[in-house]
DNA sequence: CAAAAGCTGCTAATTATTTAACACATGCGA
DNA sequence: TCGCATGTGTTAAATAATTAGCAGCTTTTG
C-alpha cells in the first residue's frame, strides 16, 4: 500500500497538521491538535517521525521547526490518488465531478470560468 | 477532527477496501491487504470495527459478509474535504485543478467535455 | 547574577493494537 | 456416515503506540 498507510493514528495526524501549515514547532504541533496530549509527547512523536524518515528538522533561532520530507505536491497527488481509488472506482471524473458538486458554493464565477479554460487547454494538449 | 482519525492502521486499511468493493466477507478483505496477517487477526479486526459501529454484516449464505455504515458518498465527501484542507488551502478549486493535471492521462475528451458542461451548469445554478 | 522560562535528550510505564490459537458448529463430498 | 473444509466466537499473548516524567542546557528578565 502506500506510505500513509504504514503511519499510526498520531502520526498522521502530526503529518497532515506539517502538511497543512508547511512547517512547524513541536509548540505549534500541539496547538493545531485538538485532543493534544502533552508537549512531551507531541515531541516524542516528532522524534520518531524524524526517525522513521518521514520529516526533518532544522534549528530556527532556539528551537527545532519540523517539515515533511516528501513535497506536499507529491503527497497531495498520492492522497488524492487514495481517494480516487477507494471511493470514485478509480475514476478521476468522477472524483471531479464529486469535487465540484460539493464545493460549489465555495467556487466563485471566475473559477469555474478558470477551470473550464483549464479542461480546453488540457485537451488541446493531449491532441499533441 | 473526523471520524477516520480514530482508527487504527488496521482499521483503516479495512475500511477502504470495504469502501471500494462495498461489501466482502472476511476472506474478500484478507485477499484485498497485500501485507495481510491471519485470517484470524482479520476477523477480530471486523468484529472490532462492528463493535464500534463504523461496519455492519449480513449472513450470505453460510458466511458474513460485512460493509460500512456511513454511506459511501458520505464517507467520500469527508475524505475529499480532508485532503482539500490539507493539502489544498481548503480551496476546491486548486484541488481540481491537481486532480485534471494530474490524471490529464485518464480522462477521454467525452469525460472533459462533461465536465465543461457541468461547469456550465453549476455556474447557471449558482445564479438563481 | 539568579531565577524563570523554554527547549532538548533520554527513559519508562501504560494503554491500544495486532496477532493468532483453540474450541465448536455446519455443510459437503467420498 | 465420517471426516474435511469453511465459518464463527472467544480468549490470550506479543508487539506497537502513546503518554509523560526527569535531568540538563540555553536564553531572557527582573
Amino acid at each position: 500500500m502506500t506510505q500513509a498507510d504504514q503511519l499510526s493514528r498520531r502520526e498522521r495526524q502530526i503529518m497532515d497538521i506539517l502538511y497543512r501549515l508547511g512547517n512547524a514547532s513541536a509548540k505549534d504541533v500541539m496547538h493545531n491538535m485538538d485532543d493534544a496530549p502533552s508537549y512531551s509527547s507531541v515531541r516524542t512523536l516528532l522524534g520518531k517521525l524524524v526517525e522513521k524518515g518521514h520529516i526533518d528538522h532544522r534549528e530556527s533561532g532556539l528551537k527545532y521547526v519540523y517539515f515533511p520530507l516528501v513535497a506536499r505536491e507529491k503527497a497531495s497527488r498520492s492522497a488524492l490518488g487514495n481517494v480516487v481509488k477507494t471511493f470514485f472506482e478509480d475514476s478521476p471524473y468522477l472524483a471531479v465531478n464529486s469535487l465540484l458538486d460539493m464545493s460549489i458554493n465555495d467556487l466563485s464565477d471566475e473559477e469555474l470560468n478558470r477551470l473550464n479554460t483549464l479542461i480546453q487547454t488540457r485537451k488541446q494538449q493531449k491532441q499533441k
